[in-house]
DNA sequence: GCCGTTTTCGGCCCGACTGTTTTCAGTCG
């Protein structure tokens, strides 16, 4: 049983008990019960028997959670969890993920039309039945038809690189706008979240109206869902989302502060305040007893008050990283700048669009020192992967490329497929040839997990194999990872001085943020690479920064900031962390 | 359901917007 089944139980019954109007505090157990479960880097089903003291000390882990998590482990199945199942149709919950209809109203919905499905509330909405419920009216019915629209369409939530594409001409709008004074992105967005709900914009301005009615006026606007004195919420392309706030200068800090979040973050923010006689709002800080403002105009400052080291925003998670800041031992965070190099792309000689030459032009452009050319082997015959002859034929022309280019190396390299039982797909003589050997796997993704863990630590064991490309294989929003032991590949990795990869293309980031700060854990070593197929595509590189760093990597973390030398040492295994 | 340097019981973050219920509940972030 993986972590993500137990974690969807108990997101599962939160959902069942808040339609049921239960107490809220013990919804909140169960859904900080789920994040913390999909968070762990070890399986909860086997420690719980093996070792359940781990478990229990993790906060938030209590009594009532270890019974659950037990009785599932040991039966299959939970009693509570199947009772309450029974007294909810299971087709009201993705209810709960409509914009402006919640708990409350989706029990009364039930309770006097007996709806239960989205299908049956769209046509309720349609028919004008919605409003003979009580405290729903009209205008309630079209906010519903319109939620109901806009969940079909996005099914909630967006990947970072799509808001952040749609989100920039709207942002280049609103600079554009002289009242404006203040504009900063918050929310998911600022935390480069690896998805995102909607875009929240705060601005500070001297004419509140002028800018909101500006805000109004944006060309690429599809829907205006609400506007009042200091908030206005819009759709604009495919359904996503975006608020502007506007605010007072000099509550500016606290305000980005509160609302970069993440909720969970504020939360244990706000407890510390209320233990220091402080209470914090996105209006500031305040002293409790003569409610006297001490400070909220820079985010900084907020911070400070509390006694702590401000906290960049990839980390805002609660995941440890207040105790650090109380402590002043943040991680610095590795930048875009500095990254020497690129390990994983393709040209033309397999799937890519752009020849060597222009690659490595696109490389220079970026100041990048070393560039890797890693097209795919011939597994992949669909994208005319290279067979052995045809690898020896482009190192050489690799070879010759590098006697004419200046300023940038160029490494050869090979994406060698890992094939059905850990073999891999170029032989061990030609592998030698390359100054990087990459492996993944394209495959047999839904083999079980025993037999797939196998599998990628024998190729690992390979003495060529360099890296470890999109370790986990999932596809943001499309495709779940396959079932691996990822602590067991990790140390396979370790031990075998294999790096391991944090692909940046925008649909993959995989490893994913919390993979990361396991890996770095462990004590692996990482490279983020672009996985590029066209030259333009070097930029994705910031995805994979943004993760990183909501990863807690540092520059030291990851070999591609090191220079040539010392990156040489590794592949050739050498030297490791 | 979880938790404890005020507590093993009684708390658990805070404020704005919307629609409709003429005084406020529901929802969101």
């Amino acid at each position: 049983m993986e972590n993500r089944d137990l974690a969807a139980m108990f997101e599962e019954m939160a959902d069942i008990l808040e339609i049921k109007g239960e107490n809220p505090f013990r919804i909140r157990s169960f859904r900080r019960v789920a994040d913390i479960l999909h968070g762990l880097d070890f399986n909860v089903a086997s420690t719980v028997m093996e070792n359940p003291d781990k478990l229990r000390a993790i906060p938030g882990i209590g009594e009532g959670t270890m019974r659950k998590i037990g009785e599932v482990v040991a039966v299959g199945r939970c009693e509570e969890h199947e009772r309450l199942r029974a007294e909810i149709p299971a087709s009201m919950l993705p209810l709960l993920r409509l914009q402006g209809l919640g708990p409350k109203r989706i029990h009364l919905i039930w309770e006097s039309l007996r709806i239960s499905t989205l299908d049956e509330l769209e046509a309720a909405a349609r028919d004008q039945k919605l409003r003979t419920v009580p405290g729903i009216g009209a205008k309630t019915e079209g906010t519903i038809l319109n939620a109901i629209a806009d969940y079909r369409r996005a099914q909630g939530r967006f990947r970072l690189d799509q808001a952040l594409e749609a989100g920039a001409p709207l942002l280049a709008f609103l600079r554009d706008e002289p009242s404006i004074v203040r504009l900063e992105t918050a929310g998911s967005i600022r935390r480069r979240r690896e998805t995102i709900g909607d875009i929240d914009i705060l601005v500070t301005t001297a004419e509140p109206r002028k800018a909101i009615d500006h805000f109004l006026r944006y060309p690429g606007i599809r829907s205006v869902l609400g506007s009042g004195e200091t908030k206005t919420s819009i759709t604009i392309s495919k359904g996503l989302q975006a608020d502007l706030r506007v605010l007072e200068e000099k509550s500016f800090g606290a305000a980005l502060q509160y609302f970069t979040g993440s909720k969970e973050h504020n939360v244990v923010l706000r407890e510390r305040a209320k233990r220091r006689g402080l209470k914090v709002s996105e209006y500031g800080v305040f002293r409790v007893d003569d409610d006297q403002k001490i400070g909220g105009e820079t985010e900084e400052e907020v911070y400070q008050l509390l006694d702590l080291q401000p906290i960049p925003p990839e980390l805002r998670e609660n995941r440890g990283e207040i105790e650090r800041a109380e402590n002043g031992t943040l991680p610095k965070l590795i930048e875009e700048s500095d990254i020497r190099g690129d390990l994983h792309m393709h040209t033309t000689a397999s799937d890519g669009r752009d020849t060597v030459e222009a690659m490595t032009q696109a490389a220079l452009a970026r100041g990048y020192e070393y560039v890797a050319i890693t097209d795919h082997s011939k597994a992949l015959s669909m994208v005319g992967g290279l067979d052995e002859e045809a690898v020896l034929r482009h190192c050489r022309e690799i070879d010759l490329l590098n006697e004419r280019t200046r300023h940038v190396r160029i490494l050869k390299g090979m994406e060698v497929d890992i094939l059905g039982e850990g073999q891999l797909d170029l032989s061990n003589e030609v592998l030698a040839e390359l100054d990087v050997v990459i492996a993944s796997v394209h495959s047999h993704f839904s083999m079980p997990s025993a037999r797939m863990t196998e599998r990628i630590c024998r190729a690992l064991e390979n003495p060529y194999v360099n890296i470890l490309a999109h370790p986990t294989g999932r596809l943001i929003l499309r495709r779940e990872p396959y079932a691996f032991e990822l602590k067991e590949v990790f140390q396979a990795a370790i031990q075998n001085r294999v790096i391991l990869e944090l692909n940046s293309y925008p649909d993959r980031l995989d490893l994913k943020d919390t993979h990361c700060r396991l890996a770095k854990e462990m004590g692996a070593l990482i490279s983020i690479n672009t996985d590029s197929h066209a030259g333009s595509m070097l930029r994705f590189m910031r995805y994979g920064i943004a993760t990183a760093r909501r990863g807690w990597l540092e520059a030291e973390d990851v070999v591609n900031t090191y220079p040539l030398a010392r990156l040489r040492t590794i592949l050739k295994k050498e030297a490791y962390r």
